[in-house]
RNA sequence: GGCUCAGUAGCUCAGUUGGUUAGAGCGCCGGCCUGUCACGCCGGAGGUCGAGGGUUCGAGCCCCUUCUGAGUCGCCA
């Protein structure tokens, strides 16, 4: 049921009537926010995309028809309202609105649209769980939190755009039909009707298009590009997500950082009005490992890692002595003012960064009046244990929190307790933005599971000129033309410059174990191209989805995403994915895929 | 696939040591109310305590199995 909206034309936004209107006869068209029935008096707030604006129904001047109507109205009817803008009297101001200083008097309500009972409020002020949010995503989207997500999101592009257009780049389309490359994360896959057996895959992202639009002389590409990853879901990860992707001719590291750093700032400064100095601070993967033991560190906090492996070098104590001697270190962080932790949260720690594979977590913690409680304290001296507090530079009330392995495994477990602690000690606030690029990272790491090299990046990364000459001799230790730009613990973006001598290239498909049959296969498109002339160039992409979270305090991207997937990669408002008709199959050529019962 | 947490009314939650008819706030429905704005007051409906099994005289609570969701590790060139 619903009445004609025909005669009727809209002539404001709701929260766009104003003060300077008032007497004036205005048509706004919304929903229902909340209806307040004083029994004569009926007070409707209707709420459209712009906020919310107070329509008055008046029993003793209104029609009586008029006013009936208005009292069948509920909760989120969608309503046309024609009436005359008036000032409220001196009482009735309210100061938390945007229209508080005025309402309408209708003179005329259609009921466009009804509504049943809704699943949840709509109302910003109740928390409702995620499935349930998102199985009515269309109701979710009313609330303003969700609403203003999303007009983030819309702005931010428009800045992107506007700021990659004067910077001289062409926004161009790539094919979301492409060819699957294995090399990486998984592909979806996208069975071919024409070519039964074959299959496209969707992109992971436009890298090796843009990097053929560098050689087609383009100069400067954008894109803000639909990714797809099959990999399992986290708060900050979606199997499809979008990039702002870019690439560049004829540059170095520098100019790409530049330009990037000054988007973001244009970004920040414009939709936050937040002031971020440039340039950014960089750090290279080797001092953020071993500083903070990630290599997109949240640097808004202390309680850095350091290397104590030289002063307990010469202990009997077991757990260290191994590490040391696999080649590991013994590395600690001081938790400050954690000395007080009771014995339980002290093993809560423990038990937390045995996720990261360590076995366990030593603790020293310094007592208010300077004497010292450890659970290894027998196995070193007073002295060697002061030492260690000194070197952490530990006072009293401090914790200090050690850990001995593998590198790997203590930069890991170190660099997330860090991170935990901040968060149950609420040490950062959202709002505080601290960037910074990390630099210099490895080119390739070692894959056991493989018995392989894979690339850090991935294999079009070109390596650091100084390290040109490890590739034959340490290809472990060569470093990459790469760098992540980092924001309070998140990688924002990535990029690198990219191999365009076809002996480096060739040399990088030897090392990652392709042969010349393999490459050819996977990108001979791309090899072939290089055969033309292909100019110096490199580029980076964006997180659009992650930076739209941290600028508006989202703890997931799905509150920035219209229509996101739940942790099982499906959607629970539209089922997808689903079971499709034989016939549908039938055509593909894709066999009878057995369901396990 | 592993680990952690959660699941009780439409929503968010409480529910004591295992003990009578499982509660609250909001929402919903009805009534009253002319200045509300999270209106107020009165009344009402609404429950497979995620599911199954077990222990017990008795289970929302204890045990086992299982399902669902979230976070995380693995994974994400």
């Amino acid at each position: 049921m619903g009445e004609s909206m025909t005669g009727l034309k809209r002539s404001h936004m709701c929260a766009n009537v104003t003060e300077t209107m008032i007497g004036e006869n205005v048509t706004v068209m919304g929903w229902v926010q909340r209806r307040r029935d004083l029994g004569q008096l009926l007070f409707i707030a209707l709420r459209d995309r712009t906020g919310i604006v107070q329509i008055v129904v008046d029993g003793n001047t209104a029609e009586k028809t008029l006013f009936e109507k208005a009292e069948t109205v509920r909760s989120e009817f969608v309503l046309a309202v024609k009436g005359k803008v008036s000032a409220r009297t001196d009482g009735n101001i309210n100061e938390n609105m945007k229209t508080g200083k005025i309402e309408i008097i209708a003179e005329e309500i259609k009921i466009l649209s009804e509504s049943d009972a809704l699943p949840f409020q709509i109302e910003d002020s109740i928390t409702v769980k995620d499935d349930l949010r998102l199985k009515h995503r269309y109701l979710d989207l009313r609330r303003p939190s969700q609403l203003k997500n999303i007009m983030l999101r819309h702005k931010v592009v428009q800045v992107i755009h506007s700021f990659l257009d004067k910077e001289g780049f062409l926004e161009i389309e790539t094919p979301i039909l492409g060819k699957s490359t294995p090399e990486g994360a998984r592909d979806y896959l996208v069975p071919s009707r024409v070519h039964p057996g074959n299959f496209y895959g969707l992109p992971q992202s436009p890298q090796l298009y843009k990097q053929l639009l560098m050689v087609s002389g383009m100069d400067r590409y954008y894109q803000i590009a639909k990714c797809f990853r099959d990999e399992d879901l986290r708060a900050d990860r979606q199997p499809e997500f979008t990039q702002v992707d870019m690439e560049l001719s004829f540059v170095e590291e520098n100019d790409i950082m530049d330009i990037n750093e000054r988007m973001m700032q244009k970004v920040f400064k414009e939709l936050l009005d937040v002031e971020i100095k440039l340039p950014l601070q960089r750090m290279t993967y080797q001092e953020a490992m071993e500083r903070f033991g990630s290599d997109k560190p949240d640097i808004r906090f202390g309680m850095e890692l350091k290397d104590i492996s030289d002063i307990v070098k010469d202990t009997e104590f077991v757990v260290f002595k191994n590490a040391l001697e696999n080649g590991g270190s013994v590395r600690a962080i001081n938790a400050k003012c954690c000395g007080n932790f009771p014995r339980k949260q002290i093993d809560s720690l423990v038990e937390f960064v045995k996720t990261y594979q360590a076995k366990g977590l030593a603790w020293i913690a310094v007592n208010p009046d300077g004497t010292l409680k450890s659970q290894i304290a027998k196995f070193f001296t007073p002295e060697k244990l002061q030492e260690i507090v000194n070197a952490m530079q530990a006072e009293a009330g401090d914790l200090i929190l050690i850990c001995a392995d593998k590198n790997k495994v203590v930069f890991d477990s170190l660099g997330a307790l860090r991170l935990e602690l901040s968060r149950r000690l609420e040490l950062t606030k959202s709002n505080d933005f601290a960037f910074l690029w990390i630099t210099e990272f490895p080119m390739l790491e070692w894959d056991e599971e493989e018995n392989r090299y894979v690339a850090v990046h991935h294999p079009f990364t070109a390596p650091m000129d100084e390290d040109l000459e490890l590739l034959d001799t340490a290809p472990g230790k060569v470093r990459a033309k790469a760098y992540d730009i980092v924001l309070n613990g998140y990688e924002l973006g990535g990029g690198s410059i990219r191999i365009h001598r076809r002996d480096i290239q060739q040399k990088m498909f030897e090392l990652l174990g392709f042969t010349p049959e393999d490459s050819q296969e996977r990108f001979g498109f791309l090899l072939d191209a290089f055969k033309y002339g292909v100019p110096p160039h490199g580029g980076l992409a964006f997180g659009l989805d992650r930076i739209i979270m941290l600028m508006s305090g989202a703890s997931s991207i799905r509150d920035v995403i219209a229509f996101p997937k739940v942790k099982d990669a499906s959607c629970p408002m539209t089922d997808a994915p689903n079971v499709v008709e034989q016939k549908q199959l039938q055509e593909l050529g894709i066999d009878i895929i057995k369901v396990e019962e």
